[in-house]
RNA sequence: CGGGAUGUGGCGCAGUUUGGCUAGCGCACCUGCUUUGGGAGCAGGGGGUCGGGAGUUCAAAUCUCCCCAUCCCGACCA
């Protein structure tokens, strides 16, 4: 391509905001553009950038026998009602309705899509398969950021396998699990496999990959000793065990004017050490009132709370509907004696004694209570937020916390899929059984945004070969017939070893030139200029490190084809 | 959904408080001349429903009301 004709906008004086540095970069070099809060065009060199992300990604499914569809964009509504998410996925699914009044989803993922594909499937000779696309999805998030890393229309891959039996789903899901280590490689990625929620999504193990990055929105537990990971809304961390005095016989309510937090309950005469308290948060999941109860010092995790209990829905109650129903102010709630909400109680807490926690009423709180004897737990499960410097559950060194972009994700579904589509097949006895699902996706747009943030500086992007827009740009300094003439033949030496090179041939001064190549990140430069080109020579200067030679113009494209290829 | 801010040529902004010359500036663009190895200089030129609607006024980018959009913080969220 000759950059001449290259439609590259570009912003030099776009401002700095607080969104991700590569998003900034992006816009600036002329890649995407916004038109709408949570949607980008993709121009020429966005484009090619994300091309060649997607490629890797499909070399890589093809690599493990994954066969690629393309799906319909948009769904009738049956389809999703049908697996019941029409309504448990609430906002996040763009509605729409047809000229006859019918309901339409635009598909936020394709579960229900490839089941009732895979309905087609009869035999268990047949399997394993595994489908995938490459394909638009839409998700109406709330609040749409930092660029491509969060939108409301992108690209995805998403695959989907289908096995007759569990340990093939274990191999298909260990497939994908490879495949991703071997993109996330290929992308200059360092990707964590970290346990993670299932969320929305149903089913058994999942396995996120998280890419370390300060503009993410994930916070990732890791253990510098040993392989433990985990999303912080799954991680667990081990807990030095409190020791606690024998309770009296029954709780003391006493004064406590004027208190409202943990803290101000830790300092006053009477009160009690921080992890000597219960938190008692009403919550409301799905419209129902739910007390959960975590130690004092301990914060809860949403997302755990959503796991533990199935809910949708969930939001911590107002302080009007927390006096509604015990009856006080938060600051002095507890579930001393509350037998008509579900309590729900966090795993740090069992078998503590001789705890303090607010007395529904304000100003009173209790001391002396025992959980067991005194508060009606419903359920027991992990609810609390881990915290850096915890001990690893595994092996007791100390836990980090990183801010992470969540780059993959795979998930083994089972049967859920197969039985409200009925997919199932005959088995070799003539039995038909369901088929057991996985799913996997990767996104496209927020992996090339991931890569522009881990590859910048203040002169522009500097994408690995592997995915950059252009591998090579052959900058010519001076449009006379000797030096463009030289230009054109390494630029037709470069084309026909398969490299993808530029031709900067536009009438503009050297250091524009250096500039925008920089800006936009490509990863070799030749430069022609009439000073190296009186010795038979060019420059060959690395995005990367900066560094530049001189090569024989002869040379130069064995040099840079190979330097390419060995990069790729 | 709550809080804050913004909307003016392609891009970035000033002007709005206190209504008033033909709506400016920088970048980009076009023409010419000079320059040419790190974001050139001079001269000339083109381009704007001032987010939308309604209102007040002799007069509205500027004041009032309504609406829309975008950004930031939070809530929310495979």
């Amino acid at each position: 391509m000759r950059w001449s004709q290259l439609f590259i906008p570009t912003l030099r004086d776009a401002p700095a905001d607080a969104e991700a540095a590569s998003h900034a970069l992006l816009v600036k070099g002329g890649f995407i553009r916004q038109l709408h809060a949570g949607h980008y065009s993709m121009l020429p060199l966005g484009w090619r950038v994300s091309q060649k992300v997607a490629n890797i990604v499909r070399e890589e499914m093809d690599a493990i026998g994954a066969q690629e569809f393309l799906l319909p964009t948009m769904h009738p509504a049956g389809v999703w009602q049908q697996s019941g998410r029409w309504d448990t996925m609430g906002e996040i699914m763009f509605r729409l309705t047809d000229r006859r009044g019918n309901e339409n989803a635009l598909g936020i993922t394709h579960e229900e899509i490839f089941a009732t594909v895979a309905t087609e499937l009869t035999s268990y000779k047949e399997l394993p398969q595994a489908w995938y696309q490459i394909q638009t999805k839409f998700r109406d998030e709330a609040r749409p950021k930092s660029g491509l890393l969060r939108v409301r229309e992108f690209h995805m891959k998403d695959s989907y396998s289908f096995d007759t039996t569990w340990e093939g789903l274990d191999a298909q899901f260990s497939a994908h699990a490879r495949a991703y280590a071997r993109i996330f490689e290929r992308l200059g990625l360092d990707a964590i496999p970290v346990e993670a929620s299932n969320g929305a999504m149903g089913g058994k193990d999942s396995t996120e990959f998280m890419v370390p990055c300060p503009a993410g929105e994930d916070d990732v537990i890791v253990c510098p000793k040993c392989d433990y990971a985990g999303n912080i809304e799954k991680a667990t961390s081990a807990l030095p065990p409190v020791a606690d005095e024998a309770p009296p016989a029954a709780p003391e309510r006493f004064p406590t004017p004027g208190v409202r937090t943990i803290a101000a309950l830790a300092q006053i005469e009477g009160g009690a050490a921080a992890d000597r308290q219960i938190k008692t948060m009403v919550m409301v999941i799905d419209g129902s009132v739910v007390l959960a109860l975590v130690r004092g010092d301990h914060q809860l995790n949403l997302q755990k709370l959503i796991d533990a209990t199935g809910g949708i829905e969930i939001r911590p109650a107002t302080p009007d509907e927390a006096k509604a129903s015990l009856g006080a102010m938060p600051g002095s709630l507890g579930a001393v004696g509350v037998t008509d909400l579900k309590i729900i109680a966090d795993e740090a807490l069992k078998g503590r004694t001789n705890l303090t926690t607010g007395a529904n009423e304000d100003d009173w709180h209790y001391r002396g209570v025992d959980i067991a004897r005194d508060i009606s737990v419903e359920q027991w499960a992990d609810l609390r937020e881990v915290a850096a410097g915890e001990a690893c559950p595994l092996c007791g060194a100390n836990l980090d916390m990183i801010r992470c972009v969540e780059a993959g994700h795979i998930f083994k579904l089972g049967t859920l899929y197969a039985e409200k589509f009925n997919i199932a097949v005959s088995d070799a006895e003539g039995n038909q059984v369901p088929v057991i699902m996985g799913s996997y996706g990767i996104g496209i747009g927020r992996n090339m945004a991931t890569i522009a943030e881990t590859y910048h500086d203040d002169k522009g992007l500097k994408w690995p070969v592997a995915v950059a827009p252009y591998e090579a740009v052959i900058t010519v300094l001076k449009l006379d017939e000797d030096t463009l003439g030289a230009a054109e033949r390494l630029y037709d030496g470069l084309r026909a070893r398969g490299i993808d090179v530029l031709l900067d041939d536009r009438d503009a001064r050297a250091g524009v030139k250096f500039a925008d190549a920089e800006l936009i990140g490509i990863p070799y430069r030749l430069t022609l200029g009439p000073k190296a080109l009186a010795d038979g020579e060019v420059e060959l200067t690395l995005r990367a490190t900066g560094e530049t030679e001189r090569v024989a113009v002869d040379a130069a494209v064995g040099t840079v084809a190979d330097a390419v290829v060995a990069a790729r």
